[in-house]
DNA sequence: CCAGTTGTTCACGATTCATTGAACAACTGT
DNA sequence: ACAGTTGTTCAATGAATCGTGAACAACTGG
């Protein structure tokens, strides 16, 4: 083989390979696109994560093949959610991925999912209230109060396991707990010790 | 007080407890928007689960304020789900909701989440030879495969927990798992046993 | 100082998606 | 037989969403 033949056959592996990566960046989007993100977010925070190094936002959008103004407005929420932060301050400064997305996974239980409970509970109370005053009055055969109540405890266990769950903040949190729940860490440990 | 008085007034507590009851509905709707289905489909289910006998599409459809044709293809794909049925065969049977979801949680988890990993993990496999290819050319320094492998066994983890998950079908199943695990299920196990 | 590169902003298509209204078919009770 | 109700289908609409291109500002190295 040739020296020029090598180098060819070596360029062309390297091509391969970023074809490979890409494609794990795609299924990296659909992923999480099925989580109420974007899968750009997804697809660029795969692409930092497996680069040795920091890439400018050009080069993100030169091999994702979509626009730099995409990638502009996408990183910036990555960096909201503390998925990805530049390597300094200053306006030109490379990024990197945030391996380590527990914090940001905890802070989505926290808010929105606790969020989304707490109105559903309140709104089954709330309405049990006013069963209970249309029963005195003779009325009320349509709705059934038993069913809000199961219900409600639902909602109420719902919460104590999101409480469980955005406890697990450090992997300290969980050694009190089942081997069970250690091996479910240890999904977030292993993104937690990069390398 | 006079007895059209109290009619009246009986009257105006059932529509307060009406109302409470769609706000209920939208709570649920807006929460499993968050997981990818449509709001309309969580307000039919929580409208059918609330409501003491069974309803015709055309109740539903009056009772949140949308056209038929909305209640009509999305309590189709209820019945797909397995979140609603008819009471029996026929073309204008009248629909319940089936309150116990975990096996339609089950199987979205088994089916939906597990592609979606698998394919991620396919995908990093696939890098990761690649990789070791290039690098046997004396090219590749731009892709980090050590952290590739950490990805790789993430998905690996996260499949062997998909595995744990979906083996929670029956609560008998998770008799030999710890408290914490149990109390889980209880979440689920609230829904399978209705009242 | 200047040419090139980078990040940001915004108005504009393109596309997707939920929902509707209308028309039709199937069933109900009378 | 028929008048009313129900479920289904589908084209059309309106809204939301996604991504782009162009223009501009900030930074870089010669």
């Amino acid at each position: 083989m040739s020296v020029v033949d090598a180098e060819t056959s070596a360029k062309r592996a390297a091509d391969r390979l970023q074809s490979r990566v890409l494609r794990v960046a795609d299924s990296v989007g659909e992923f999480i696109e099925w989580w109420g993100f974007k899968s750009i977010h997804g697809r660029i925070w795969a692409l930092l994560a497996l680069h040795r190094t920091p890439m400018s936002q050009a080069e993100v959008a030169r091999a994702l093949g979509v626009s730099r103004a995409l990638v502009s407005s996408a990183i910036r929420e990555l960096e909201d959610w503390r998925l990805a932060r530049p390597t300094h301050d200053g306006r030109n400064a490379p990024w990197v991925a945030i391996i380590d997305v527990w914090p940001t996974i905890s802070d989505v239980l926290r808010s929105r999912e606790w969020m989304l409970v707490e109105a559903t509970r309140v709104a089954l109370e709330a309405a049990i209230e006013e069963a209970d005053i249309a029963r005195d009055l003779g009325e009320e055969v349509l709705w059934d109060v038993d069913r809000m109540r199961t219900l409600l405890r639902l909602t109420e266990t719902a919460q104590s396991l999101l409480r469980i769950l955005v406890g697990l903040r450090t992997p300290r949190a969980a050694e009190g707990m089942s081997d069970w729940v250690r091996k479910a860490t240890h999904v977030f440990r292993g993104l937690r010790r990069p390398s």
